[in-house]
DNA sequence: GTGGTCTAGACCACG
DNA sequence: GTGGTCTAGACCACC
């Protein structure tokens, strides 16, 4: 389902996290999904269960996911999602830009290259049609 | 010079790196400006003088300055500025805009953003102007 | 007859008692009614009956309701209902009021907040009997 | 500076993210505070540093304070504490409002008891200024 | 079985 | 010394 790059510096759960909150922001898991159990994942990964809580915990307060006792964890409506999840790399998105700005990187070198990685995305589905 | 922000999570040697890193790249600091020496710039914003030892360091790792032996640190020649700044920025704003796509975030609306953070940049300007 | 929220932070069954808590000293199920089998209402919210078990355990040692064996369970006379009831809201009612004073909370804004949210009760009222 | 109540049946960390809240909204801790160190704390209060970690994060998360690597954890600046604090609270409050009308408690006998809180609260005054 | 909390002890990065 | 992350293993409440 989702898998670990030991090589990144960042730390485990938050690459956990941000690995969900793209299949659930990218609409892979709709609303009402369960999540993979905190021990099964853990065991799945071989890493701690504690590790797997902990980016559960985030993005239930990040307002992705409820848990329900006894029962598992469950994507949340689409309306939670959708707020969170655009406004975020939004922002994230322009403080970037105005760093590139800062280094007086060409505007249109930025929008070039927008256009190479959505055109892949392109190709990719033109692929599969063919 | 330059100051620092406590609110920021990042750690403080990374904050002093990149406050230079925009300086000498976007060229306010031509090649062979000398830098504020370690002690000082430690005492102007009263933090330990490893701190900005460490940021140096990595200035230096990066090709962005060298030390000369009892003179101090200087900015390095245009060649290396120029290499070094443009492509990792590249490499991590590609990154991000892959990002993008995968939470289906409109290519339009990133560029829309890129196009009003350089506009005010362009404003700035010119109200400097007048 | 009554619902269920998953996505409601407190566990199921405290929700069940809550549910019945507020029908029960509301008035809407008078001394004597009959509350609906275990079987059948965790059957009507596809739950484990344990769960239905628990919360009228709960209910009974809260002294709102009382089991007849092979009959069902049933509402408790009035006086039990009202000591209970009120009772236990207003210590907790007095409690966060205490929490608000010391956050240095207007008196007045919690007044008038409960002004608002009993006269949008009577608005509903007088709209029904319109 | 704060202490544990261990029959209280909420998990520790959330009491002292409870407590650190009211001091903070409150105004006994100003922007700026340095809060006890982690293992300090968790020394005086002879718990597990991990649990006043977590404690330390939540309050993190609701902009209440920041944290400095080696240095410690900081009060923040007044807008996030004040904007945090009163708007959570009286959403808790509303709510449990609109319980006791369900309940059917008269509406008289909440204000009554506001006032009886908060006169008290005013008695405390006086004695210290006589 | 599930999630939630806690302890004990370890290691790392930062200052 | 500081905070941040992780592991191992335990116990609880809930379903």
């Amino acid at each position: 389902m989702i898998w670990l790059d030991y090589q990144d510096r960042r730390p485990i759960y938050e690459q956990v996290v941000e690995k969900f909150k793209v299949l659930i922001i990218g609409g892979a898991m709709p609303a009402g999904t369960k999540l993979p159990s905190v021990r099964q994942l853990a065991m799945e990964l071989s890493i701690n269960p504690n590790t797997i809580q902990r980016a559960y915990m985030e993005l239930e307060q990040q307002g992705l996911i409820y848990p329900v006792k006894g029962r598992g964890n469950f994507v949340s409506e689409k309306d939670n999602v959708m707020k969170v999840g655009h406004e975020a790399y939004l922002q994230e998105f322009c403080s970037l830009v105005e760093k590139g700005r800062a280094l007086k990187v060409e505007k249109d070198l930025l929008i070039s290259k927008i256009d190479s990685c959505y055109k892949e995305g392109k190709d990719d589905r033109d692929k599969r049609v063919q």
